[in-house]
DNA sequence: ATTAGGG
DNA sequence: CCCTAAT
């Protein structure tokens, strides 16, 4: 019997790369890159627009597909309602969809094509700028980046000669979870193969002519914003056929987004993201290849031939801070990624956002209101934009296994597979407020509480697995206990025959030494680790990687020597997702003590349809834990509440309707049982 | 799906 | 607001 030994890699959420870095535009300064969003857009619209094209790699298909069952048509038809009148309650209000001008209904604009999407100016289209942050991100562009182990990526290695194995030797075994990260690089694959160059320019050229053709009104009426696009219409694709389309629409964002910080770590990034025009595109391309013979040293033939090629960062920096991130979502994984808890990585944060009200936020305390009267005053008086900051994705955990005798080079492609594969398989991109899940789709950012901020980074953006594949990308609520093999190792079987990988090494069962390296290693690492929540997960990590790395009966010279097995391990951050937090409005309360007056205490069901029917947030429930907030506020000093208050009036009449209501139960349990007795007599 | 009540 | 038992 021949046994051989696998490795088996927990890659615990995939740093997508953060998005182009748009140039420099002040000395010293680095541009954060936003996004705008309409803030009445609906949070299913942005679910759409963002999840939207993930699973599709071709750029042809159409975004109606995913909007689909969706309250489309019906919110297009409230489009040209006229806004809501001053006392409407706030959810009649966002129910309203309504543009502003020239701006085309975003309902639309999700319907053309992807490709028609990437032309839409910003001024019109928070839907196409998020497609286009996805598809920048998620195609093909990424690449596989490089290992860390014991949180240094320098000394694993990048040849993929260098086998896993040695790597072990070396000390820097990757067989735990915890030591050995994989890691996408920092950068969006550059292209430098002619023939990319060549597809890019037809279609940029043709994207151009669609546009044109399609949005003829559009661009004789476009907003300021449209007309720097045409000036600097920048390749606006995506993929491995053109990158940089996010560089192109967030470049139109730029000037009035900016953002100090310090710049020191952006000199490989300045040529990635800097734009490109169709003309100046072959150049560039010299210019990056250039580059990269420079700086990659270990770029080798079969990295080559897959087509990828990577920037190597040499700050170490920064992989640190990729680290505390990784560790971060280790140690509270409730927070769903957010990178709202102190540590670097709140910096380094994956969304930051700031609606145009919000400078004051910024630099006072409670610069904006925070209540729904707040929301809906700031609602009318003007449509103003949520600017979004996508820094990056967390791409949920999965698991690969792999012969320590495979290269390091067949490593990472193993992992590029499996990425590629998990993503390609099925995401959906979920909306974290405050590292909660805003699951309402049909709510309005506005209502979602994503137009008005006090922080910066408590929005975020997960991608996570699909259920089911036949159902909307946008409406899978619930985080699937495993993936489906298929998803993932289908691509992978078939891939091993094709590349260059190493003949993997046959072992015979006495593995001994390194069993007991790997081992030590293990414990090694787990002293390594600096917080008590780290110890105990990465522990259950080393058990778990302990158990299935037994000795695996593999047939002699197996080509699935590469499998990756995904495995799934449901958190907390997965599981649950805590509603906001929506505090009633006084008129919500009126809306709630004048309904329960007339129906009583025991039919929310009642009240809910009766005064709260339009407010899809408020569930009968909320309602009935409402009132019975009311009735303790009402009992309780004036002094003792807190929130928004209450006028004495209401609680008034709250402390009356519940002693009416409450007396007429009493005498329902009177009546009931006795009317029983008799029965049974 | 609703209701009631504890957390 | 969440969770759950009981309808």
């Amino acid at each position: 019997m021949v046994f051989k030994k696998r490795l088996e890699y927990s890659f615990n959420g995939y740093q997508v790369p953060a998005m182009p870095q748009i140039p420099k535009s002040a000395k010293g300064k680095r541009s954060v890159r936003r996004k705008v969003v309409d803030g009445q857009m609906c949070a299913f619209d942005l679910l759409a627009a963002v999840a939207g094209k993930i699973l599709e790699r071709e750029n042809s298909s159409t975004l109606s597909s995913i909007v689909g069952n969706s309250n489309l048509n019906v919110k297009q038809e409230q489009l040209d309602e006229e806004k809501p009148c001053k006392d409407e309650p706030f959810d009649q209000v966002s129910s309203k969809e309504s543009t502003s001008g020239s701006e085309l209904p975003i309902q639309r604009q999700i319907a053309h094509t992807l490709k028609e999407h990437l032309q839409i100016p910003k001024a019109t289209a928070s839907g196409s700028t998020f497609v286009a942050v996805k598809s920048d991100v998620l195609n093909k562009d990424i690449y596989t980046g490089d290992f860390v182990a014991n949180g240094s990526k320098e000394e694993l290695g990048y040849s993929p000669g260098t086998t896993a194995k040695k790597c072990c030797t070396d000390g820097y075994s990757p067989c735990s979870a915890e030591s050995c990260e994989a890691e996408f690089m920092e950068g969006i694959k550059t292209p430098f193969i002619s023939d990319q160059h060549e597809a890019a320019t037809s279609v940029v050229k043709n994207i151009q002519h669609s546009w044109c053709l399609d949005n003829p009104v559009e661009q004789d009426a476009k907003p300021p914003a449209l007309a720097s696009l045409d000036s600097s219409i920048k390749v606006p694709l995506n993929g491995h056929l053109i990158p940089h389309i996010s560089s192109f629409l967030i470049c139109r964002d730029d000037t009035e987004l900016l953002v100090d910080r310090d710049d020191d770590e952006n000199s490989s990034g300045c040529i990635h993201h800097s734009t490109i025009t169709p003309k100046a595109l072959k150049p560039q391309y010299h210019k990056i290849r250039k580059l990269f013979s420079k700086t990659d040293v270990e770029t080798k033939p079969d990295f080559h031939s897959l087509k990828f090629c990577y920037t190597r960062r040499r700050t170490q920096r920064y992989s640190f801070k990729r680290r505390r991130v990784f560790e971060h979502r280790l140690t509270s994984p409730s927070d769903g990624g957010i990178s709202s808890k102190g540590s670097c990585s709140s910096s380094e944060n994956e969304i930051n956002y700031k609606t145009n009200n919000s400078h004051a936020a910024l630099h006072g305390e409670n610069g904006t209101s925070s209540s729904a009267c707040g929301q809906l005053s700031s609602y009318k008086s003007e449509n103003f934009d949520v600017k979004l900051s996508i820094k990056s994705f967390n791409v949920p955990e999965f698991f690969i296994e792999i012969s320590e005798t495979a290269t390091v080079g067949s490593l990472k492609r193993t992992v590029m597979e499996a990425v590629t594969a998990f993503l390609g398989g099925g995401l959906h991109v979920g909306v974290l407020l405050q590292g909660k899940k805003v699951r309402d789709d049909n709510k309005t950012l506005l209502q979602a509480g994503i137009s008005h901020v006090d922080k910066l980074d408590n929005l975020g953006f997960m991608l996570e697995p699909k259920s089911t594949g036949a159902s909307s990308p946008v409406t899978t609520p619930e985080y699937p206990h495993t993936l489906r093999p298929c998803d993932a190792t289908e691509p992978l079987a078939r891939h091993p025959a094709a590349s260059p990988a190493p003949v993997p090494e046959i072992f015979n069962a006495s593995l001994e030494p390194l069993v007991t390296s790997a081992v030590n290693f293990l414990e090694r690492d787990h002293d390594s680790v600096h917080s008590p929540i780290d110890t105990k997960l990465v522990n259950k990590a080393a058990a778990a990687t302990s158990n299935s790395r037994a000795l695996v009966p593999v047939p002699a010279m197996s080509v699935d020597a590469l499998s990756m097995v995904p495995l799934h391990k449901p958190r907390r951050s997965e599981l649950a997702q805590r509603r906001i937090r929506r505090p009633f409005s006084v008129s919500e309360v009126e809306a709630l003590v004048e309904a329960v007056e007339k129906l009583g205490t025991g039919r929310w069901r009642d009240v809910k349809l009766r005064a709260f029917d339009n407010a899809k947030h408020r569930t009968y429930v909320d309602l009935k834990d409402k009132w019975k907030t009311l009735v303790h506020t009402a009992r309780i000093s004036p002094r003792q509440r807190r929130g928004e208050p209450v006028p004495q009036e209401l609680l008034d009449r709250v402390l009356a309707a519940h002693a009416y209501w409450s007396q007429q139960q009493a005498r329902l349990q009177v009546q009931t049982p006795l009317a029983e007795a008799c029965v049974l007599v």
